[in-house]
DNA sequence: ACCTAGAATTGATCTGGGTCAAGGATACTG
DNA sequence: CAGTATCCTTGACCCAGATCAATTCTAGGT
């Protein structure tokens, strides 16, 4: 179980303030809203909400990785959204979950009750604004994500996740641009295989011919080394950016 | 051309008023509107926004439909949204469209010039609130759909898409549940595919295949009949519901 | 150092859907 | 009402990725 007391000491010493669903919060709005809020921990592999029970909560992950999943009857998954620190969980206004939220890691979130927070949500414009925000940035997300899915290889699929990947621990390491790029998967071979809508045998095999062919650098099975960058973008087949992860 | 006249009386006749972003809006509100809106019509087939270009509006889908698309530089195309009436098209503080917005048939839209319309979105919570309600329904929607892209058969992506445009024009016109659902097929072979995530040949064949099963009758190559839709909703894998489109 | 279990790789084979190609069906145009 | 353009269907063949089946790593645990 991970250390909570550290986070107790209140938003001013939040690593995802900035970011988060409250990041236009002022003062007195952040007190309010401490009056609702509380941490909880995951375990790596633990599902934090099961699709289909009542959410008591809504609210921000702090650290750690979790993913957004679908299941069909026949037990085909597909992940339809990863949520990194600062992206917000639950739906205000709606009482049952749609997917399965699970922890890939270790997962610490800062959750509200949700009748509270929807109340405040129509008190405070600041909320719903940042809201709206982080709302669109995911659907663009999605609909970047439904190009990888419907049209492209599974060669050009490993390559667009490892650069949404690297991209991301980039932005987070405020690395240069140009050197060499550094990161470990946050995910295991099974679960990227679910991002992608492929088997994990084509991810491994796919993740191998990289390799082979020099655009990454393995380090036992997690660590990833990208040496050229504009190589990873271009077998990705994006034309220009690749597009963001929320 | 569309003749506009019948639209110009103002909002209170407006057919999507219950519906779109300004649904929330008070008398008042709408006064303001008006004052930063027009309509525009465009030809099935036409595009309505470029990918990349500069957006001086956003807007509703009055009458019609139109799809969101984007393409590789080899040309492989996905389309990424579906916008029928009351839809929202465009996105406030972004400067440049990220996606082609195409009219897949002779396309109504009631536009806002995009700078007074931000504005006013800051100062009248009713548009935001509005919005960002819409804006979870469409990242919904987007996840369903990715299920469908990443792990369905080309034959349950068919059934999904049908099953989707019959729910939709059920509820457009009211009609029971139980009964025989009848409806046109608003897409060419071309866009389903690419809705799709396929080729037109496989949409072709997999078409023929539902229809040769009696699970949908043709008449012409538009019109479907669906006599048992929890037949259909069998085929698209859906366990309950199938999801909806915002 | 050994044991175990989950994670990953790698090979052999199969198949759903892509690709290429040849017509049909409508509908509009002159 | 032929001429042609668009949309659609159908067939033959092929290949990327799925499936089935062994191994091989790696990290804990005792």
């Amino acid at each position: 179980m991970t250390d909570l007391t550290k986070f107790v000491g209140g938003c001013e010493s939040c690593p995802i303030q900035h970011r988060a669903v409250c990041a236009r919060c002022d003062a007195d709005e952040l007190d309010r809203l401490e009056s609702i809020k509380y941490y909880r921990s995951f375990e790596a592999g633990q599902t934090i909400i099961w699709s289909g029970d009542r959410m008591e909560f809504v609210g921000s992950i702090v650290s750690g990785i979790a993913s957004l999943t679908q299941t069909m009857e026949d037990g085909r998954t597909q992940m339809v959204g990863l949520l990194l620190p600062s992206d917000f969980v639950g739906r205000p206004g709606r009482d049952a979950a749609t997917y399965d939220v699970v922890a890939t890691t270790d997962v610490v979130m800062c959750c509200f009750r949700r009748k509270p927070f929807e109340t405040m949500m129509v008190e405070t414009p600041h909320i719903a604004q940042r809201l709206l925000e982080m709302t669109l940035d995911e659907l663009d997300a999605a609909r970047e994500w439904m190009l990888v899915l419907g049209r492209k290889t599974a060669r050009e699929k490993i390559a667009s996740l490892l650069s949404i990947l690297g991209r991301r621990d980039a932005a987070l390491n405020l690395a240069g641009q140009d050197q060499e790029m550094v990161f470990d998967l946050p995910l295991t071979r099974e679960a990227m295989a679910d991002y992608l809508g492929l088997t994990l045998e084509t991810v491994s095999r796919q993740i191998s011919a990289l390799k082979k062919d020099g655009v990454i650098v393995l380090e036992g099975k997690r660590h990833v080394t990208v040496p050229d960058f504009q190589r990873l973008l271009d077998e990705a087949g994006d034309d220009c950016d690749g597009g963001m992860m929320a």
